[in-house]
DNA sequence: GTCAGTGCAAACTTTTTGCAACTAC
DNA sequence: GTAGTTGCAAAAAGTTTGCACTGAC
């Protein structure tokens, strides 16, 4: 299943560094496997780190940058660019990049919304070729809310002494 | 019209200085204004810049970075970290939060979609309170498409020659 | 053998923070 | 008068770049 994935990919990202006449090193090969392995939104000190410890396969995070940006040119990693931290993910076989982001604690979930998906699939934008898409809707979870509340009654009662 | 926008933001803006016991400071209100007083995609710089020269009200980086993070807690603006450049917008009576992105030229375009719109905000999400959402479509501009086109015709030339 | 790709460090850009001066309350 | 806010500069964080070296072709 997950092989199956990663072997769609390596074929993806074979063809794209042959045809631009790129090099084939262990590195590309190396990140993208390690990125597909394990799904899910990470920062890039969070793969540096697993390509050392689960790979033993250390790179520089100028290259991290390099290949990550690469991979983003060919579509088979998205960014998103969140408060404080930029986070990477996996995109290829993945429609659903719709997320739901906590503003008060930052949380960041993906949402399943088939809805969505296709409403915005079928929409057509004159003179522009779509290639995928990313939504974000912003609110607050409920861990936070309660949190608020709290906050809230706290700062009337100290108000009003 | 738009003073009747500027007017409802203001109130707003007065509204949280007061229950939170913030200071109503001129720099909040003037960059408020200058924020609303044009609409559409703007940088930190091209705000601090407006404020100088249109509005005879020099402000420090730092007063922006700090009202505009105090303006985006309220929902008063959006923050929109594209590549390279990040740019912020109006929020308020702006329903419309849809873009699309050129991938190749970084031209980001509003797209007015009520379809999208309804379904998003007709969705339920469990334990979340929906505030607000923002919706980035990827793909290639029409300009950028012919560009690439003839690019990629050029490319084939010199590799069989 | 050649040149793209890598690692390292330095440079650069963007954003945050510490501190003195200021001002809204 | 007090404490939140601003401006400046320094620091921190995130990303890119220059250069020598390595390795894919």
């Amino acid at each position: 299943m997950k092989e199956a994935v990663i072997k769609s990919v390596t074929r993806i990202l074979d063809n794209y560094l042959e045809v631009t006449h790129h090099r084939k090193t262990p590195e590309r090969y190396t990140i993208l496997r390690a990125i597909y392995a394990n799904k899910g939104h990470f920062t890039l000190d969070e793969l540096k780190e697993q390509l050392a410890e689960k790979y033993d396969f250390p790179v520089s995070r100028a290259t991290l940058y390099n290949t990550l940006n690469l991979f983003m040119e060919i579509r088979l990693v998205m960014r998103h660019r969140l408060q404080g931290s930029t986070k990477y993910e996996a995109y290829y076989g993945n429609s659903n990049h719709c997320h739901q982001i906590c503003t008060e604690c930052g949380k960041v979930t993906e949402i399943a919304s088939p809805e969505i998906v296709s409403v915005i699939e079928s929409i057509h934008l004159k003179r522009f070729r779509k290639d995928g898409f990313n939504l974000y809707v912003y609110g607050v979870c409920s861990t936070c809310q309660s949190k608020l509340t709290r906050k809230r009654r706290s700062e009337r009662k100290s108000k009003t002494e």
